[in-house]
DNA sequence: CTGCGTAATGTTTACGTAAACATCAGCTCG
DNA sequence: CGAGCTGATGTTTACGTAAACATTACGCAG
């Protein structure tokens, strides 16, 4: 390491170079209304000539907060999780919060509680744990006493603040609508079993058609990737009675198309389909992809919202808060073939 | 603003505790090494006791470094980008850095300026810009001068560190692909005018072209949306010489593949069709999409380690470095029909 | 016209850490 | 056997900021 020492400007260098006290500097820079209005103007002037910036460490240090929110996360690939970041790190900006960024390469305790360590020493006044989070469990311990703590996609609602998107009433809007087209029962290609949201939906897909009393097919494990429902599309395309099939996100749904479509069965005249997340692409799927829209960015705006609510009144506060779903209907559904 | 005060514990408490000075609590946390194995073992017993951390605000107070690095970005919402932070923010992490996240929402000179200003007061030894960077012209300025930058998709390589995709290599990649297979010539959809990665891509496209005496088609205008892809397809599935595209990204030859599939052309029977990025679904399209690999981990890497150099040697080091691309052949081309 | 309150500004101090310097004990070497 | 050195530890200080307290000066009421 070397000493580049840029030499930094403080405030005592703006002080003298306005002629007052490295206070009235202080005071200026925080907007205290007792600076008269010739000697605010001398110290402005002068801060602008130095160019003068607040330091931040000896303003955190000072003041026991580093207005800034750490989140941790396992992955950035899914497309809910980047997107939730996104919204995450403007909200904040917005309220003059930085976004401090932590990786969790493995998700593994151990990698997740190392991750809970490390926050002790960064500079974060909370965290939003954007992640699957029975893996939290034992990493309560380490968790530092005076650092916040909001989940996203979590049962953990006793413990912490939780804010997740309405999976459950998502997924049985999808169900619902497939059954409203006639279709005598629904097929589901899941999520992972580790994933609280897709087992949420598989819940809810169980729960809706059991109420509807239909037949519950067997469903098919996915792993959120494509491929994965690619493989569950070929063999969804090989039962003859499956004329309708959920799938846990849109990136299996888009694995469901391409195995009907070499399977030779049309979307949606011989199975409909339906997906869930509304991504982007989804509207140029082959057809565009009937899905369930969540609103990533209304979850990290209430993700931001709640951590600051905890940090201001240093208080936790457990609970859930549910952001409802929609359905976006395009053309991957429609009623089954006649004699179905 | 409430102060909960957790009242956090510091080096002075656990020499207390150990019964030594708080000198040497802090030789022990630094790992320095004239402390005696005794002492040494008392120390990081009251540590542990005491579950102390050591507070990042005070030391970086002290050492002028935070650890930290700031990535200012337009948007997560381009696969590129957020694999790229993801990239960034694992191999920070491995070196001991955290990463902070500084989202400007408006990709206007004003917004950009107003994040390089923040940046001044921001707890960061570097900046990694992700972003079409001439609106970075006017903002050199502003930079604090002990702050070291490096640019993704950029020609700012004579002011910055630059890292960079092999965008005009992997177009050549593409477009010779096509021309082997036996196409006169290759279409191509655009990505925004702003980019300069879609830029590159298109100059590639053009001087290949004509390096192979072959005929320019009028290159069609997208903004990576799929949408676009999809507007430009209609339009290509009408030109009947048409027979090879290239689209500047993977979204986008997703609309150029529905697109052709709704005019009832063949790809690539009847049409061929690449990418750009290769993002993860792109084995899943119909068909499956030949494209160009990027390698965004190692744009991430070497951006890590770029700044990290600066910031231990103190110099900003111009000069850019190109990350290879390759050509992942799938199924979505194929020789012309014959007569063509 | 004198004393007191108040507004403006200055001075002191503490936040937690770590470099620089100071001290002390034990040991080597002449 | 003692001077000097070395290694272990303690003491002082500074980093930049802002709260708390101190000091002015001025105006107004008694």
């Amino acid at each position: 390491m070397s000493r580049p020492k840029a030499t930094r400007v403080s405030m005592a260098d703006v002080a003298k170079l306005a002629g007052v006290s490295s206070q009235t500097v202080s005071r200026v820079a925080n907007g205290h209304p007792s600076v008269v209005g010739s000697t605010r103007q001398q110290v402005l002037a002068a801060m602008k000539e130095l160019h003068y910036r607040p330091n931040s460490a000896a303003r955190a240090l000072k003041s026991g907060q580093f207005r800034t929110i750490g989140v941790i996360l396992f992955t950035l690939s899914s497309t809910g999780n980047s997107r939730t970041l996104e919204a995450i790190a403007t909200h904040a900006a917005l309220q003059g919060y930085a976004i401090t960024l932590i990786p969790v390469a493995v998700p593994t305790q151990d990698s997740v509680l190392g991750a809970f360590t490390r926050l002790g020493e960064l500079a974060v006044d909370g965290v939003i744990v954007i992640m699957e989070v029975h893996l939290l469990d034992a990493a309560t311990v380490t968790l530092p006493p005076n650092v916040q703590v909001v989940v996203v996609d979590s049962d953990a609602g006793d413990r912490y603040a939780v804010v997740d998107t309405d999976q459950a009433d998502g997924a049985r809007q999808a169900v619902e609508h497939l059954l409203e087209l006639g279709h005598r029962t629904v097929w589901h290609v899941t999520g992972p079993e580790e994933s609280f949201a897709g087992e949420r939906r598989t819940q809810a897909w169980r729960d809706t058609l059991t109420a509807a009393g239909r037949e519950i097919p067997p469903p098919l494990r996915g792993d959120w990737s494509a491929e994965s429902g690619y493989r569950a599309g070929l063999a969804l395309a090989d039962e003859p009675g499956c004329t309708a099939v959920f799938a846990a996100n849109d990136q299996m749904a888009l694995g469901v198309l391409r195995a009907m479509h070499e399977r030779g069965r049309a979307v949606p005249a011989d199975v409909s389909v339906v997906g869930f997340d509304d991504i982007p692409d989804a509207t140029s799927f082959i057809p565009p992809l009937t899905t369930v829209h969540q609103d990533f960015a209304e979850v990290g705006r209430r993700c931001v919202e709640g951590i600051l609510r905890q940090i201001d009144s240093g208080e936790t506060g457990p609970g859930t808060a549910l952001v409802p779903t929609r359905l976006q209907v395009r053309s991957s559904t429609a009623p089954p073939p006649p004699g179905r």
